[in-house]
DNA sequence: TGCTATAGGTTCTAAAAAGTAACTATAACC
DNA sequence: GGTTATAGTTACTTTTTAGAACCTATAGCA
């Protein structure tokens, strides 16, 4: 049967821990967005990762994955019902690290891209 | 200079990423812990990890480390004041997993081990 | 004397995670 | 006919992370 956890939290990294995951689901939390889209908000995930991710992510059922049967092929990302009970967390994540910035930095336009800042 | 970050979450990923620290970091919600607590409450961990993710989480002003000067050593860790601006996010973190646990097994009981749920 | 407990350091090795590069398909366009 | 765009796969390599086994010091105790 299942395995055992320690404390409840092991079980949430489980499902958004590694160094890309809540990062996509922060990105996916201002809308549904295509594949291209997020590579562009994250110009260092390579395509591999990306996809990987996003199939473990899917397989979870915290985003539900669209896919437009055309060519050349078109492919949206989005919260499911169930990743978006993540939501305020992802939110608050991305509030500290804005607020961790500014401390460590004194300002977030300083280390913040450009395209982030277009939120 | 800084480095950049393309969104706000990979900095607080920065400082309670990684496989360790957001579980440590849920234990001292709790309050204050020896090291030998904070093993016993994580038996996967090795010494080596413990003690060096607690390095970085000092380093990084979210943990005050208190020794004692005795033998054998006593060492206390706690949350810091800027440490405790997560406790929020932590708690989300572990009811989150709570949650998800009941959703995947139905039940808490099946699959926490015994001594967390003397909480 | 020899053992235990405590917190931690060090070196080497194993495993996991992530990156690289090359490949697929096909419609639309020049 | 050649090029671009899109989403994805695969085999291989590198990097990062984590673990195992060893070491330190010393008070207290049988």
């Amino acid at each position: 049967m299942a395995k055992k956890y320690n404390i409840s939290v092991e079980a949430t990294l489980e499902v958004i821990g590694g160094k890309w995951k809540c990062v996509i689901l922060c990105h996916l939390t201002h809308g549904k967005m295509r594949t291209s889209d997020l590579k562009r908000h994250m110009p260092n995930i390579t395509q591999k990762m990306l996809t990987q991710q996003l199939r473990e992510l899917e397989q979870d059922g915290i985003v539900n994955r669209i896919s437009y049967n055309q060519v050349p092929p078109k492919v949206e990302y989005e919260l499911s019902d169930y990743g978006r009970t993540l939501q305020s967390i992802l939110d608050s994540l991305c509030a500290w690290g804005e607020q961790h910035i500014i401390k460590e930095y004194g300002d977030k336009f300083a280390v913040l891209e450009d395209n982030v800042l277009n939120h």
